[in-house]
DNA sequence: GAATCCCGCCAGGGA
DNA sequence: TCCCTGGCGGGATTC
């Protein structure tokens, strides 16, 4: 089975591999217009699109599970393939190493395969955080994770001095927001959850500069994120929901249409930082709402160990496995990785934030790092909650996967146009037509070739 | 039906 | 005028 899926990946990296040895010629470039104007973003991503599509045809992991699931063959777009915090992961694996020093927008876009417009919202957060500085236009410079800690250090001080922490008071209650004249009082509907929140005081002002900006950079996703991070920071709160979150942004929950406007951006956020792996999504336990939890190595290795870090680096994609973020269903993976445990894992940010001896935590805060990894490596991700395959799942329900999985690979084969790529291939199939016939000790499948 | 969040329109602003 | 930037919300997808 461990082959077997080890056949999958690779069959599914050198479809990528190939396709960008076919390079981008042979990719049509479509002239999209919009507003009169020949636009570079839609080229690139019409080339993404038009890559997608050729890869698409050839062979990927959602081909692969739509075989296996019939209701799927003829929808194998999924959402998910396409998350913010997938891209992120992608865009952190490629510029997270050494010898990056500046970054440019339009190489970042290329290489990701995604229009600049989705580049836009990851510099924004990352930038926020500290791992990007805004060079020049169109240009960033790599400053990692190493700054990560002395920023949120910042952060926790700026909050501080802006009296972020403040006692929460009902007849007082300013907004932490970033949008201007909304200083409303908080919603009484919602008091009951703000007076949970209560411990975090967070119903203060967050930025008087916040207020006195521009609206336009008052609304951005960078200071959103800023604020975002500072509730977290500032807060004892283990679980913050986005809801609660976009409240005290917000800081007037009548309004639902800018609620609802700031929960999309929140979640934009959420899932950035979740790919950096300084939040995780999770549950309020008694309500079951999603939240998101302020995450700490430290805090890991009590809660899940080690292990969890296998687990979380199992699902971690590999870069440079596609140009695109056509991937599978990030479930899906989960469950397929989840079998393969082995994996070693990448190195890790140290950065305990807790938000009662933080400082202390900064102090203590280190890169581990593990040997054969990038210096500069990190865990990122988890994408999605933890999904713990249940114990004693039926082995009728392993038994019909492998049968698939036969069944896939007895009638499936991609073509590459490489030939190189068609022998590696090749001597994949022979790998497991060997293990196939001794391990499983059944007869060859005749469809092999 | 609610939650999630991709996608791209379009306005602001700088070169 | 062109192009970079990014706020914003429709609506598709997932839960």
């Amino acid at each position: 089975m461990l082959l077997l899926l080890l056949l999958a990946i690779a069959m599914w990296k050198l479809g990528a591999v190939e396709e960008r040895q076919r390079g981008g010629n042979s990719s049509p470039v479509l002239p999209l217009e919009r507003g009169g104007k020949q636009r570079g973003v839609r080229r690139l991503a019409a080339v993404a699109k038009a890559a997608k599509e050729e890869r698409e045809r050839d062979w990927d992991m959602s081909s692969l599970l739509a075989f296996q699931d019939p209701e799927r063959r003829h929808h194998a777009y999924s959402r998910k393939q396409k998350s913010l915090g997938l891209l992120c992961s992608n865009f952190l694996s490629l510029y997270n190493r050494d010898d990056t020093e500046s970054i440019g927008l339009d190489d970042a876009s290329n290489r990701l395969g995604v229009e600049r417009r989705r580049i836009y919202d990851i510099v924004n957060v990352l930038e926020s955080v500290g791992v990007l500085a805004r060079k020049a236009k169109n240009q960033y410079t790599w400053k990692g994770f190493v700054g990560v800690p002395q920023v949120l250090m910042e952060l926790k001080k700026e909050a501080s001095k802006e009296n972020f922490l403040n006692t929460y008071d009902p007849t007082n209650c300013a907004k932490v927001s970033d949008d201007e004249g909304d200083e409303k009082s908080i919603n009484p509907n919602i008091e009951s959850r703000e007076d949970k929140l209560s411990s975090t005081s967070v119903i203060s002002r967050l930025s008087a500069s916040s207020k006195t900006g521009d609206n336009r950079r008052e609304k951005s996703l960078g200071l959103l994120t800023k604020n975002f991070v500072k509730l977290f920071l500032c807060s004892n709160l283990d679980l913050i929901s986005l809801d609660d979150a976009a409240r005290i942004l917000l800081g007037d929950a009548h309004n639902s249409f800018q609620m609802r406007t700031k929960v999309r951006r929140l979640y934009d956020i959420a899932n950035v930082l979740s790919s950096m792996n300084l939040i995780e999504k999770t549950h309020h336990e008694e309500s079951r709402k999603p939240a998101f939890r302020w995450l700490g190595i430290k805090g890991k290795l009590e809660n899940g160990s080690a292990g969890s870090f296998n687990q979380k680096e199992c699902r971690k994609r590999v870069f440079g496995t596609e140009i695109t973020n056509t991937n599978l269903k990030r479930n899906k993976v989960n469950s397929l990785m989840d079998e393969k445990p082995n994996r070693k894992p990448n190195i890790q940010i140290q950065m305990q934030l807790n938000h009662d001896n933080m400082e202390n935590d900064m102090g203590r805060n280190q890169i581990q790092q593990q040997p054969k990894q990038s210096s500069k490596g990190f865990v990122f991700g988890p994408f999605s909650p933890v999904v713990v395959p249940k114990v004693g799942d039926s082995d009728k329900s392993n038994v019909r996967r492998v049968q698939d999985w036969e069944t896939l690979a007895s009638s499936y084969r991609p073509q590459y146009h490489n030939q190189a790529l068609n022998d590696l291939f090749a001597h994949y199939v022979e790998a497991w037509k060997s293990w196939y016939v001794e391990v499983a000790g059944k007869q060859p499948l005749q469809h092999f070739s």
